[in-house]
Order: C-alpha cells, then sequence, then structure tokens
RNA sequence: GGCCCCAUGGUCAAGCGGUUAAGACGACGGCCUCUCACGCCGUAAUCAUGAGUUCGAUUCUCAUUGGGGUCACCA
C-alpha cells in the first residue's frame, strides 16, 4: 500500500510538516537540573484533593530546581466538559498559593509552549497523526461500537485479551480502495496506531517512586485520533509533553497500566522520554476494606468540603506534604515557624503503597497550624470563612474587630500556645460567650452545691469584683472567699481529705465561671472577665443568681 | 479472568542483613492545674503466611494470601 497517499488522502487539510511543529517549540533554555512539570487537568469543573496531591508534587518539583510548572487544559472529551471548568480550576490554585508560570489562563494562553488547550491543538495531532500513517504505522478503523462489543464478548468467551490486537485488528488489513470506498460513503472513523509491540518481551522502565519495573509492550492497536480529530489522551499526552518540554511527568499510579503504550509512543516518534512519577492512590476506609476515595461517594475529597469545614488552605497543604513525604513533619517539629516551601521535597521519600485519608489527622495539623498564626492571622480567615459559611459570626466580628482579635490573642503565642481551634466551624463554640447574643448560659452546669450557697458566692463576688486586679490578686481574692463558705483554697488539702471541706476553690471558680461564660470551661477566667468588662461581668453574676 | 502495583500497630509511617522495631494521629492511664486547652510522663498496639539465600532476616529472592489499579473513540 502507498501509504503516502494515504497519508494525504486522510489528511488532505494539514500541510505543515513535522518538522515545522517542532521548529515552533525550541528547547527550554534552563538552568542544569531544572524541572518542567505540568498540570493536566480535564475542565470538569470539578477538584478534588486527588487533584492538589499531585499538583503539589509537580509545583514543588519544578520550584524547588528553578523550573516551570504549567498547566495544560486536556479539554479532549467535549462530553465530559463543563462550562466554566477552566475558571474552577484556576481559582482553586490559586486559593492553594500554587502559582502557574506559564499555561492556560482565563484570557487565553501565557507562554510560548501553546496553545495550552489541547482542542485547539487538533491541527498539531493531526500532523503527527500523518505522518505515522505515511510510515505505515498508523490507519483508519472503521470498528463501530456494537462490533468492538462483540469482539470483547469472544475475546471473554475464548479466555483470550481484550481489546483490539492482532488478528483482532481488522483494520489493518484494509485497503486503500476499501477505505476511500467506507469514507466516501460517510463512515465515521478512528485513527489507530499500528503497534509493534509483542507482549512476551519486556518494556523497562524506572518510576521515580515505584522504582524498577518490566511491563509486557503494549500490543493494542490504540486510538490516536477519535473519530472527530482530536487525540485520545494517549496521543495527546506524548505529542504535548515532547513539544512542550516536560521533565517530569507526576500522575497517578492508575496510569501505569497504560504506560506500556506511552513509552512506545514516545519510541516510535523518536521522542525522548519524561520521567514518571506515579503516585500512589489517596484511600478511604469503607466498612472494612480500602477503597480509592471516590468523588461521588466522598464528600471529604471535594476541595470545596473544606472551604466549607473551615480547615485553612496551609493545613490542607500541610497534611498533604506529610502525606507525600513522611519526614515533613519531623521537619515542621524543628522549624515551626519555617515556609513550608523551603521544606526539602524529595520523590525519594515519596510511599509507593497507598494512604489512607485521615481526617483525624488533618484536624490536627489543621489545629498546629492555626496554633501557630498571629491572632490578625486567624481574625482574616474566620471573617473570609465566617462571611460565607456563619453571616451571625460575621457580623459579629465585624462589629468590633479589636475585640474579636483580643478574644483570639488568648493563649496565642509563645511555646505552647492554646489549640482550640481545629477548623473555623469551632470558633463559634469557643468565643461565642463573649458576644452577648451568642451568650445561651447553661447553669445546670453549676456544681452541685446547695443553691442558696451558690447565690450566695455569685452575689458575693459581684459586689467585690475588680477588674483592675492582677491575674495574682485577682486569684487572691477567689481563695480568700473560700472559708466563708467552708471551701477550701488548697487543693492539695482537699484531695487529702474532701470530707473535711463544703467545697474547694476550683468548685468556687467553676460557679463563677458557669455564671459568666455560661460552661464549665473556658480560657482562663481572669482574663475572661477582663475583656467582657465589669459591667457585663457583674451583670452576668447577678443574672445567674437570680436563676439557679 | 489477563496484566500491573502494593504489604511494619486502628491510621500515617522510620527502618534499607545484626535495633530494647523510631516518631506522629487516635485510644487509655497519670502529672501539672481554678476549669478547659497546652505541656509533660506512661500503657496497650505492628513486621500477612510459607519456603529459600545467609552465621543471621522486618530488610534480599520466589510462591501464597490479602488489598488496590487497569483492560473505552474517559482522562
Amino acid at each position: 500500500m502507498d501509504y503516502q497517499a494515504l497519508a494525504a488522502y486522510l489528511f488532505p487539510h494539514i500541510t505543515t510538516t513535522p518538522e515545522e511543529i517542532e521548529a515552533r517549540y525550541p528547547a527550554r533554555t534552563l538552568k542544569e537540573g531544572a524541572k518542567v512539570t505540568r498540570m493536566a487537568p480535564s475542565p470538569t469543573g470539578f477538584m478534588h484533593l486527588g487533584n492538589l496531591y499531585g499538583a503539589l508534587v509537580d509545583e514543588r518539583l519544578a520550584h524547588q530546581s528553578d523550573g516551570v510548572f504549567y498547566l495544560r487544559i486536556e479539554d479532549t472529551d467535549q462530553k465530559r466538559e463543563v462550562p466554566g471548568g477552566v475558571q474552577t480550576i484556576l481559582e482553586v490554585f490559586k486559593r492553594f498559593g500554587l502559582p502557574f508560570d506559564e499555561g492556560a489562563t482565563l484570557e487565553g494562553d501565557n507562554g510560548q509552549y501553546g496553545p495550552y488547550r489541547q482542542r485547539q491543538r487538533a491541527a498539531i495531532y493531526q500532523t503527527f497523526a500523518k505522518e505515522l500513517v505515511a510510515r505505515g504505522l498508523a490507519y483508519p478503523d472503521f470498528t463501530t461500537e456494537e462490533e468492538l462489543a462483540e469482539m470483547h464478548k469472544l475475546q471473554e468467551e475464548r479466555k483470550e485479551n481484550f481489546g483490539y490486537y492482532g488478528a483482532y485488528a481488522v483494520g489493518r488489513n484494509l485497503t486503500f480502495e476499501e477505505i476511500q470506498a467506507k469514507i466516501e460513503a460517510g463512515q465515521p472513523y478512528v485513527i489507530r496506531f499500528r503497534s509493534p509491540g509483542d507482549p512476551a518481551k519486556k518494556v523497562y522502565h524506572t518510576d521515580l517512586v515505584k522504582g524498577k519495573m518490566e511491563l509486557p509492550e503494549n500490543d493494542q492497536d490504540v486510538v490516536l485520533l477519535k473519530s472527530d480529530g482530536i487525540p485520545t489522551y494517549h496521543f495527546a499526552h506524548v505529542v504535548d509533553d515532547h513539544l512542550m518540554g516536560t521533565t517530569h511527568v507526576v500522575r497517578g499510579e492508575e496510569w501505569l497500566a497504560t504506560l506500556p503504550i506511552h513509552l512506545q509512543l514516545f519510541d516510535t516518534m523518536g521522542w525522548k522520554r519524561p520521567k514518571y512519577i506515579h503516585t500512589a492512590q489517596l484511600m478511604k476506609m469503607d466498612g472494612g476494606s480500602k477503597r480509592k476515595l471516590s468523588k461521588r461517594k466522598d464528600p471529604e475529597l471535594a476541595l470545596d468540603y473544606y472551604f466549607e469545614a473551615g480547615v485553612p488552605v496551609p493545613a490542607v497543604l500541610e497534611y498533604l506534604m506529610i502525606l507525600l513525604n513522611s519526614n515533613f513533619e519531623e521537619w515542621r517539629l524543628a522549624n515551626p515557624m519555617a515556609d513550608r516551601n523551603s521544606f526539602p521535597f524529595n520523590t525519594k521519600k515519596m510511599s509507593s503503597s497507598g494512604a489512607l485519608f485521615d481526617i483525624d489527622k488533618l484536624h490536627d495539623v489543621s489545629r498546629n497550624v492555626i496554633s501557630r498564626m498571629s491572632a490578625d492571622e486567624v481574625y482574616d480567615y474566620i471573617v473570609t470563612w465566617a462571611k460565607d459559611f456563619d453571616p451571625e459570626l460575621f457580623a459579629a466580628l465585624e462589629a468590633d474587630p479589636a475585640y474579636a482579635k483580643a478574644i483570639l490573642s488568648i493563649g496565642r503565642g509563645g511555646k505552647k500556645p492554646r489549640k482550640d481551634i481545629g477548623t473555623w466551624k469551632d470558633v463559634r463554640g469557643y468565643i461565642g460567650f463573649f458576644y452577648d447574643d451568642f451568650f445561651t448560659p447553661d447553669y445546670s452546669k453549676m456544681p452541685d452545691k446547695d443553691p442558696a450557697q451558690i447565690r450566695a458566692i455569685l452575689e458575693d463576688y459581684a459586689a467585690q469584683y475588680d477588674d483592675t486586679e492582677d491575674a495574682s490578686a485577682w486569684f487572691e481574692r477567689i481563695k480568700a472567699m473560700c472559708p466563708k463558705y467552708g471551701y477550701t483554697a488548697n487543693m492539695k488539702e482537699y484531695k487529702q481529705d474532701p470530707t473535711a471541706f463544703a467545697g474547694n476553690v476550683a468548685d468556687l471558680s467553676t460557679i463563677l465561671r458557669v455564671a459568666v461564660t455560661g460552661r464549665e470551661n473556658s480560657p482562663e477566667l481572669e482574663v475572661v472577665m477582663k475583656l467582657l468588662g465589669k459591667d457585663r461581668v457583674i451583670k452576668r453574676l447577678i443574672e445567674a443568681s437570680k436563676l439557679v
């Protein structure tokens, strides 16, 4: 068969040559060892934790080596595309602070290696497909979906490998005349690769996380161009990552199965293979067994979930870093305030087995991340969150930022900061009593003492509270009240013989605490009272004395 | 079913031929303490199984088992 003629017949509109295209994508001039990575999502309008997990690797690898991290939109499947999908991707990356150096933007392209939307690159793929046809390495195939399904059934019965290969690759044997006739009859067709592979032979690959492996050669005549002339992932991946100069391809391990196809394609095209990093899947415990996190079943996989739950962005990132490089945790302990990006990220430390997503651990990481923030930072985060998810809290905070920040400053800073806040959702419960609107006292939390005595203590203290006293004077006053009620101020003494006293200083403090904060626990009462202000403290004490 | 990947406590994991098998989360107990949070101390809990290599295997090899992935004109 005259392959040149076939190529010309199939692609009459393609007049550029592969060489001309190659010339448009010169080698990048980067310093030695610089890595070029890419994030290549489909614009399905949905970004999940797994996307971020891989993207973090891409971003670190590139920016740690003074390389390039770019965004390429894989919009080859029109059916799955969602309007605004690209915008969602851009917004998520902006929010998570993972900046692209080049690639698709809302306005168009930023960079010299575009276009960065695959649909706009149709002519490029077709040029290379045309060349493959001319070399006899690709051919048109008219097999219908039904015929393919039948073939699959037959293969199942015969217990043979599924797919379009070898003797099953009927399109291989079509003559030029047959092809012409079918096309003229308007039959749709795809362009398939004529695989030179033999599954009995091995292809060798060294993965940056999985290590050395040998896989059977690919013998499937995979589809290169779909019937609409748009490439499949396999072909687009090879062409784009070659032209765009990607040095490291980071993707989920579900791609391992099709790696032989990609390697074969790179080899056939005479192009250098990129390095691959096949990351382990994020898993989840479901019933008794692990399973891959699914975006349909697991709401916590959607990034929106974290925004709503009020997990701060840096906490999500730190948690992901821990999963990615287990020594990150150790590093963080040694460098509590260091910029996350100064951590020496290393693919060698990446685990080759899938990690279970652990929400408890995430919350712990979040608690620690928040505890390291300044009150101002925390305030800004909460306000941003509350604006969308808790309008009442938002209004209260905005009404008096200085007051809110003073509240949030309690126990903040220093070597042992408080860690009350795990997510922004916790905030209302934690600081609510500082606001009259949210103050819902539960006097049933009062110690189990005679109500008359509780009332007496409340009134007694209300009459003498002095907001000018410092912390120690404040506590001395409370201790001094003890004997009057048969309480002891000495906890050790009390523990030795509880029956000797009507109560202790902790009981007395709790009575005051429940009255003032409405709960049995709170940060240091003395500080709380000062922030609340004398009037409000006394008002609450009296109010409680009436209701107990 | 074929092919591929993976395998240390409940979870994340260190380990890379000889260790009392780290650490973190979680659980439990205690200390500190006016409560809580923090912090500190401690307890329980792991090398899936079977062969082989070796003086010696958690570590290397091979099976088995288990888990996961993949076999589209989806990525």
